[in-house]
DNA sequence: CTTTTTTAGTTAGCCACCTAACTATCTGCT
DNA sequence: AGCAGATAGTTAGGTGGCTAACTAAAAAAG
């Protein structure tokens, strides 16, 4: 997250304190919001900080992995493994939707990969307008290679929940994710009264 | 979060043929990761659309807040209300730290504050390395009248949520959010094997 | 077959984040 | 007193996000 969040929440006294001042203050709303996105700000740069040992961003590492899942990758057991998206993104404008930046974030995602010697961009034989964008082998071993400590991260932020708790814990936030797709939907009307 | 994430997250059962190529993937904490930095960013990113509709990012806002929190302020009733933290930050340094970022991004948040009119840099006469940053009149009406539309959006996201369901979000939350700040404190070790 | 509209990608310029290096000032040690 | 080191803030330069404007090519409309 590009976020400048407050390190130390506000206690919750002083939520109930602050919706005398403001009856539209809903104090447990706001101890919800408050921690998702600190929660969220927190496991997010825990895993920049795995990444950027490897000096790659999460940016260039998402575009990695929306064009690695798009790879017929050779698996180190040499079994073949049927990708879970048969053609995923490899145009700068699938890239960009997939990862949901605009096409100029793309673009310049994909100079700094191409710089670095990740990516190359093929232009696209039946549509000059096009260009196709593809992992270099070098890329492939790079991915290969930080998947592991990667996914151990995750386990390791996630070992202090159950299997249960985990479950509980999406469906949750699923439900607030549907709720803030729905304020996206009806964008014009948020600072109208509820 | 500056943060760029796909859009679809996978399903979980390609969580779980990776695991068969990926003996460190856990699914379920997987899924977990990708929930809680998706609802965060969405999340985040409508607050956003709100704040920017008043054309003051989340960084700036974050600021105001900071300070409109340490200001002895004139409520709406006229009544005295204590403040929560009664000596909030005042220096660049001090509302760096709250905030979460660097000096230095403090100091150019500071600046087009300033340069908008909505905080003031005053020299601090007793130690002449510090400035004291205060909020102009302009900037506490200007925040007065943005919380009520803020609070609401919060109350909207978590709308779905019952009080109990909010609990046990906060709850689950904070348990990761600690595993997060021990995976912080221990850095170095973060890819060695668990 | 030309003209208009749409689409793919890039460029340019803004903002907010970072690190590293710098200036100015204060503090503490001898 | 004088100098070393710590501290406050800024500056410089890089990255990754955005919007808006542009080019080139394809598709649609006439």
């Amino acid at each position: 997250m590009p976020l400048l969040l407050l390190k130390d929440l506000p206690r919750y006294e002083c939520l109930l304190e602050g919706a005398k001042v403001f009856p539209e203050l809903d104090p447990s709303a706001c101890e919800a919001y408050l921690h998702l996105l600190r929660a969220g700000d927190e496991v997010f740069s825990v895993t920049e900080r795995n990444l950027a040992e490897h000096t790659i961003s999460q940016g260039r590492f998402s575009v990695l992995m929306l064009l690695w899942n798009s790879t017929q990758r050779r698996t180190n057991t040499g079994a073949a493994v049927e990708p879970c998206r048969p053609a995923g993104p490899r145009t700068p404008a699938e890239l960009a939707d997939a990862a949901g930046v605009t096409r100029a974030t793309m673009t310049g995602l994909i100079d700094t990969l191409e710089r670095d010697g990740l990516v190359r961009r093929e232009p696209d034989p039946d549509d000059r307008r096009m260009m196709s964008v593809r992992l270099t082998p070098k890329a492939e071993d790079f991915v290969a290679a930080l998947l592991p400590a990667h996914f151990r991260i995750m386990a390791r932020l996630m070992a202090p929940l159950s299997e249960t708790e985990r479950k509980t814990l999406v469906a949750l936030l699923t439900k607030i994710l549907q709720s803030a797709s729905e304020l996206t939907a009806t964008a014009p009307a948020l600072t109208a009264s509820s």
